[in-house]
DNA sequence: ACATTATGCTACATATTCTGTAGCATAAGA
DNA sequence: TCTTATGCTACAGAATATGTAGCATAATGT
C-alpha cells in the first residue's frame, strides 16, 4: 500500500484532506502502537519489536518507512524517536491513555466483556 | 479476530491494559474513519458505506458491531450515531483535524509529496 | 393488493496485507 | 578472529479486506 501523504488521495477519501490521510495512516496496524511506545523514549528496531509483541520485522519495517517518510519519527544514534510532529501527535492522542479506563469500566459494567 | 475488549488481552498486549484494547481497535482498518463521519451525525448503513468510499458491506458491518460492543455508536430509528462514549473519543481525536493541515505543510515542504 | 424503493445485512471468490521464521550484512567488543 | 548486536530482507502460509451479487424486511406509492 502506499505512504498516505497528505495531500494525495487515500483509501477512504479522494479529496486529498490532510485529516484523511492521517486517519488512514492510523489506521494501519500498529501505527498507533509505535507512535505509542516511542513516547518518551527512544528505542531500537529490536526493542521496539519486542514492544509490540507480534509484529514481524519485515511489517515493523514498512512502518517504520511510512512514519519516517511522513515525518513523525526520526532514526538516530540512539535508535527511533519522535520527531517534534511526532510528538504534538502523540500530545493529542495521549489523553486516550486515561480515557480508555473509564471506558473500560463503562463497558465492564453492562456484559462482562471477558474481563 | 476477535472484538478488543478492555481487560483482556489484544493485538500488542497481553497486559489487558484498556489503552491497548483502544489502540488495537482503531488501528484497525475504518474504525478511525466511521467514527470520524458520524461525528454530528445520524448516518444509515448506506450511508456510511458511500461517506467510506470502497469499504465493503460485510467489513463494515464488522466494524459496526465490533463498535456497538465497545458501546462507541448505537443504531436508532434514524441510523447509526456515536454513544456518549462515543463522543468522548472523537472530542480526544477531533484535534487531529487542525493538526494534520500544518502537518501537511511541513511533509510537503521538505520533498513535494505528491500534493 | 401489488409493484417500487430503501434499508440492513449475508455470501463468497479474489486480492491485499500480516505473521513467523530464517538469515544476511555491517559494526562493535572481547 | 569469534561473538554479539543491530537494521533489515525474503518469502511462504495465514489472516484480513475488497467487490459484486443478492436476500429479507419495511416503508411508500398506485
Amino acid at each position: 500500500m502506499s505512504i498516505p501523504f497528505p495531500g494525495v488521495a487515500v483509501r477512504g477519501s479522494k479529496t486529498g484532506k490532510p485529516v484523511m490521510a492521517l486517519l488512514d495512516l492510523l489506521g494501519r496496524t500498529w501505527s498507533l502502537g509505535i507512535l505509542w511506545n516511542l513516547n518518551s523514549q527512544a528505542l531500537t528496531f529490536r526493542e521496539l519489536q519486542s514492544c509490540c509483541e507480534q509484529i514481524s520485522p519485515s511489517l515493523l519495517n514498512t512502518r517504520l518507512k511510512e512514519l519516517r517518510a511522513l515525518k513523525l519519527i526520526r532514526h538516530q544514534g540512539e535508535g527511533y524517536c519522535l520527531t517534534e510532529l511526532g510528538i504534538e501527535l502523540f500530545n493529542i492522542i495521549e489523553p486516550m491513555g486515561k480515557w480508555s479506563v473509564s471506558w473500560a469500566e463503562v463497558v465492564n459494567q453492562g456484559d462482562n466483556g471477558g474481563a
